[in-house]
DNA sequence: TTATAAAATGTATTTAAAATACATTTATAC
DNA sequence: GTATAAATGTATTTTAAATACATTTTATAA
């Protein structure tokens, strides 16, 4: 007898993508030159020219950080960045969160319907969960306060130095 | 007086890329598909065919699946696949590894020198470190035999269906 | 009240890596 | 020696990230 096989339930996975772009280190960057430039406004431009990365990308960052309430931006002159809590307040987790929006942990779909048809017993997506989540509780943990670097070992610009600049 | 900013020491980070591509997403799926079909070979062609994926990208994944030894290739008329080991004795965290080889999960690095000149104070290479390690660790914790889903859900070909197919 | 400095916004281009396709070689069973 | 299967290498396509470019909006200092 000629069977057809059963192709009905096919697992497919798009595994989880638990990539941390450079958008994530931007920011976490962004939020540390802040950190250790308090009492006074930086600029985007400041920022990215001390880190020397692309302005551009860095606006497109800094406009999220400020969407998500990490950071307060104030257009025009005098104007600037700062953050809006202090740095023990402002939790590592909720950054990587906030800037990395795709965390399809799993994602069980027949590629041609692009919906999710879970075989009852697939324990691949539970895992993939788990460890996701494992991963994100270790950033739960730690706060911006947590990860500064000693400061003495970078010279930041100051309002003074910036104006000695121009 | 003008002061010069001194940018020395330039905290560049590129995050860990913890992206599990397709390639483990098929290297685990082909694994579930031998488990399932054991006391006999199975060969690369069977299994692109009945995930419906592309045979051309599965055939690395399977070269790469056997080098590490997860499983036995066969080459020739009446070669195939097989699992090197039963199910229990997989770890998914090695195949995971084994699959995914760009697991950096920090490099600190100036751009331009393309060398780690790690801030002695750097907070984040350790949480990156300590959160990979944790993610890593779920998948230690659980076997092939662990994700395996029930077998009566998913009609696989036998040695018979195959036969009849031609 | 105007000029300027700053962020906001949208679009287009470039780059890099993943995914796929194609072609050839090597091994083995019959 | 022929058919079948994996191994191997290269080229193309696709996708998403990164970057670049252009314009608009907002605030404020002069």
């Amino acid at each position: 007898m000629y069977l057809k096989y059963i192709y009905t339930v096919i697992l497919f996975l798009k595994v989880s993508n638990m990539q941390l772009t450079s958008y994530t280190d931007y920011a976490l960057r962004t939020l540390t030159y802040l950190a250790m430039s308090p009492d006074r406004q930086s600029t985007i431009t400041e920022v990215a020219e001390f880190y020397n990365i692309s302005r551009n990308h860095l606006v497109k960052v800094i406009h999220q950080l400020g969407n998500k309430g990490f950071i307060n931006t104030m257009r025009g002159k005098g104007g600037g960045l700062a953050l809006q809590r202090p740095p023990e307040m402002i939790r590592i987790g909720d950054v990587v969160r906030g800037m990395e929006n795709h965390f399809n942990w799993v994602e069980c779909f027949d590629p041609a319907q692009q919906q999710c048809r879970l075989l009852p017993g697939c324990g691949l997506k539970q895992l993939l969960a788990r460890a996701g989540n494992a991963y994100l509780q270790v950033f739960d943990e730690a706060t911006l306060a947590d990860i500064l670097p000693s400061i003495t070992t970078v010279a930041l610009p100051t309002k003074q130095t910036l104006n000695n600049r121009k």
